[in-house]
DNA sequence: CGCGCCGTTGAGCCCGTTCAAAAAGTGTGG
DNA sequence: CCACACTTTTTGAACGGGCTCAACGGCGCG
């Protein structure tokens, strides 16, 4: 368990985790975070445009995202490609799949160079059993987890080019504005447009001519891997959401 | 726990009841189901078009579909909507929320007359404190329908119209013939194109020629409430879909 | 019978695609 | 520092899949 495969830097202690009120292990007590440390069986460093877990393979582990980006996709015929979900710090990957059929539906890369904390299929089991919790924070996480590709879903179904993208973004801005220790209007964000095509259901031309449209409506600005977004009520508008959308606190 | 409201029928036992393997309890004794059907507040029937619970309202229950189908939709500005998921007998209702921030993001429907067994929201608590490996069940189940969804997405998002209306009905075939007990090549299924349409985000003029389309290929005949499929694997192909789906038994 | 829902078919249009090409940004090695 | 390769962004022109609008037939039900 403890053959943790350091990169350049030193491996964090969850103790001092700075991420731990998004992650999983949210409920522990300090104490108990100390004590659950050992189900970690890794803390492993990943370049962007790694892959993480591909579809196909067999489920061995899941993931809490330390740091950086990554997203989920699935790989389709004729080159075609859907990207599933974005993946921020503190968010779990590979546990939708974790108790299926026990194959990865989809894969799961890194968008930028990130860190993940890596826990073996069966630490799940012992995790459980000692903090039943953790078992209520996971199901809730899902759930959490559920609506939001439910969102994706109508938006991809049944909204326009505009809406769809105007969505994606403000979530994304939300999302990453909750991990940020300031509310600014003006966040990181490295999504490229084939990335924002790939999710949205559209060709990245004809998301450069959105999100030409929502610039020149100064409604969100993307450049330089910079997301800049004045009024999020006014886009929340444009996304056709309603309001309630920016009061409910995402993925705490 | 005990007001059971009763239709004209009478109130089935869980003992006895025909969709235990695919359910929620399936992973208990008989003993053991003798006892938790004390956790059920209710059995409800409802008629076809009636809501189980809509979107906005409070987070009070979960649901196990017991007979009929169901779907779930998420109603968009514009009068437009998207079909989320079509429900069979034995599925779980309404979890997908529960513990999220106790707002329904969408509503659940009865597609034909329909009977639930209803769970108020606590009693999953205490549920999974006396039978932990209900918990373990919970997480597999919802872990299944993330996936299932992340595949509508991905249908929705990057296939065709032919695709998408192959995949939806080669999946629902394969879902209602497991619950079948001799497995044949045609089942009843009475999802109309309206609705299709509103599942895989076409319009049901569209939906309508492309099940032309599929009906001269000879791929797959829906008329009078019942859906027959010649030869499932080249519907696969149609849908563009890996051989293997027709191996993953579907909810299970 | 008449009403409402569902399925079917046609004609024309539009949103988003495809194909093509150039500009701008990013990273690498000499 | 520049040269080079590569990825990402931007723009134009033309095509087409799926949409809109409109009308009709069929079926179930009160």
């Amino acid at each position: 368990m403890a053959q943790l495969r350091q990169g350049r830097g030193q491996v964090p202690q969850c103790a001092a985790c700075p991420v731990r009120s998004l992650a999983l292990f949210q409920p522990l007590s300090l104490k108990e975070i100390q004590a659950a440390q050992r189900y970690r069986s890794e803390f492993r460093l990943v370049r962007r445009g790694e892959t993480v877990y591909a579809q196909g393979e067999s489920v061995q582990e899941a993931y809490t995202l330390f740091s950086g980006w990554a997203y989920l996709c699935q790989d389709l015929p004729g080159g075609r490609r859907q990207i599933l979900s974005f993946m921020l710090p503190g968010d779990l990957l590979g546990f939708q799949a974790e108790m299926a059929d026990g194959v990865r539906g989809h894969s799961a890369r890194a968008l930028s160079d990130a860190a993940l904390c890596v826990f073996p299929r069966e630490a799940f089991f012992s995790m459980f059993s000692a903090h039943p919790e953790l078992g209520v924070r996971l199901v809730w996480m899902a759930a959490q987890d559920q609506a939001l590709t439910h969102d994706h879903l109508a938006s991809i179904g049944r909204r326009s080019a505009l809406e769809r993208v105007a969505g994606l973004l403000l979530e994304l801005f939300l999302r990453i504005r909750v991990r940020q220790p300031a509310a600014a209007n003006e966040v990181p964000c490295p999504v490229t447009q084939s990335l924002i095509a790939d999710a949205v259901g559209l060709t990245k031309i004809h998301v450069n001519r959105t999100l030409k449209k929502l610039r020149d409506a100064e409604l969100l600005c993307l450049t330089h891997r910079r997301l800049q977004v004045p009024d999020p009520e006014r886009l929340a508008q444009a996304a056709g959401l309603s309001r309630t959308v920016l009061e409910r606190r995402p993925m705490i």
